[in-house]
DNA sequence: TCTGACAACATTGTTAACAATTATGTTAAC
DNA sequence: GTTAACATAATTGTTAACAATGTTGTCAGA
């Protein structure tokens, strides 16, 4: 058992992909199957919870087997996941879950920081009250979570809060960009983060919400600037070269 | 012949394809076929220069003739476009050119109003001095092709100086945000722009290159900022529906 | 002449078998 | 005991045939 990255626990990770989330109770409303588009953000979410970490093998074979699906749906659904460089398509050698390097990862928070801080002052603008209510309750489950130490619940749930900002904002195309980038930080954080960082300090979104409350949109974005500082420097970019360890340098004599 | 939309010409236009650009001299260096990756850089630029209005059918047979490649790989290669909104993938009745909407289209200009002007900024910043004396001779060949009315080259090299600030600015998630939307800010234009419109005066693109060379990043943000909105502004939101003519509004009696 | 049903055609979607490549485990030789 | 070559197994990539759906043209009936 040589395996560095827990690869050999691939159809275990796997077969977690089913319980994942609630998400609608009837998905096949009109008999037809389950589309490309609920397999990608399946994986999408695995991936943001860290339970499906940098380099795993996502075999052909296995996610058959988990979503109940057909091969070609499988093969559709891993091109696209690629294309949004969420996994790493090697030919004639599988999928495997992007690793990216540090220099991804500074160009992923670089976009993050021109995005979001936007994206927060257009929701507060857009925002119904209804809609800060959501935000509200969202964050008391954020916090429930951080305290029953529900590891994989409160890193979702950081992330979403994100994802939630930008359906706020209401804006499609940046909403999709969130999402990459959202999913990609997950992978990022994985690592080049110490192991007790989850995504995000609550405390930092119990801020934004409050810009929320009293409408102040240019709060929002100086606060959700600061935010993404705040992760980034907790980071570590720079050391490690890549998701997959280099055994040569690991077990090189002396 | 009912066509509303030149689907007619399909063939044409997708013939039309084969030779657009040189690109790389030899393509396939290593005995491999044309990758899908290809293929959608291709119908990319084929959309730019609005050689495939929206609502063409991009008819499978007629691709894979066009690029001499097996259908799987044309399948691949719609999926893609369709994952970045560039074409619509409508079940059992093929892919076409996407008609956005003129929500869309807003929402396609604020992410552009969002990530543009950074851009500008970061490309000024991490510019070489070739980098600006490419962009140089950019505008160089915008000029020319707009005074040789060549509207082809002139839309194409047009967009094409957004995607270079992108490449300057050395960003990868960036840059691949931007050509997603520089292509369907060409589609917009072709829908809600008047028949006169390019896509945008290369005099606006002459006083960014002055920020260059001047080293003024905050100027290049602001005239970038003005410059999108500008061209947002020489548009018809919200008359026109969608790309797809409504027959029974169009030919209704009265 | 116009309408509606039907049939032939064309196009897309799916499946399964096959080919090619990679990974793994074994054996033999040094 | 270690290494290298080989053979086997597993996985991915491709092709082609088939099924299903949508479109179009035709014909009969009103």
């Amino acid at each position: 058992m040589l395996a560095i990255y827990p690869t050999q626990h691939t159809n275990e990770v796997v077969y977690s992909l089913m319980p994942a989330v609630p998400h609608q109770i009837d998905e096949t409303p009109l008999g037809d199957e389950i589309a490309e588009e609920d397999i990608v953000e399946r994986i999408f979410e695995a991936v943001v919870e860290q339970r499906l970490p940098p380099g795993t093998k996502l075999s052909e074979s296995a996610l058959c087997e988990a979503f109940g699906v057909g091969r070609m749906r499988i093969r559709r659904s891993l091109l696209l996941l690629s294309s949004r460089e969420v996994v790493e398509l090697r030919t004639n050698r599988g999928a495997y879950v992007a690793s990216p390097t540090a220099k991804q990862a500074r160009e992923v928070f670089e976009a993050r920081s021109t995005l979001e801080p936007t994206i927060a002052r257009l929701a507060v603008e857009r925002a119904t009250d209804a809609d800060i209510a959501n935000l509200s309750t969202h964050l008391k489950l954020e916090h429930d979570a951080h305290q029953h130490e529900s590891r994989n619940e409160a890193i979702r749930l950081s992330g979403q809060f994100h994802i939630l900002l930008a359906q706020i904002a209401s804006n499609a195309v940046m909403l999709r960009m969130m999402k990459e980038l959202v999913t990609r930080t997950s992978l990022i954080i994985g690592i080049f983060g110490a192991p007790s960082v989850t995504n995000c300090r609550d405390d930092d979104h119990e801020e934004i919400l409050h810009a929320f409350k009293s409408r102040d949109g240019q709060a929002a974005a100086q606060l959700m600037a600061d935010h993404l500082r705040e992760i980034e420097g907790s980071l570590d970019l720079g050391n490690r070269t890549s998701g997959a360890v280099d055994l040569v340098s690991l077990f090189s004599k002396k």
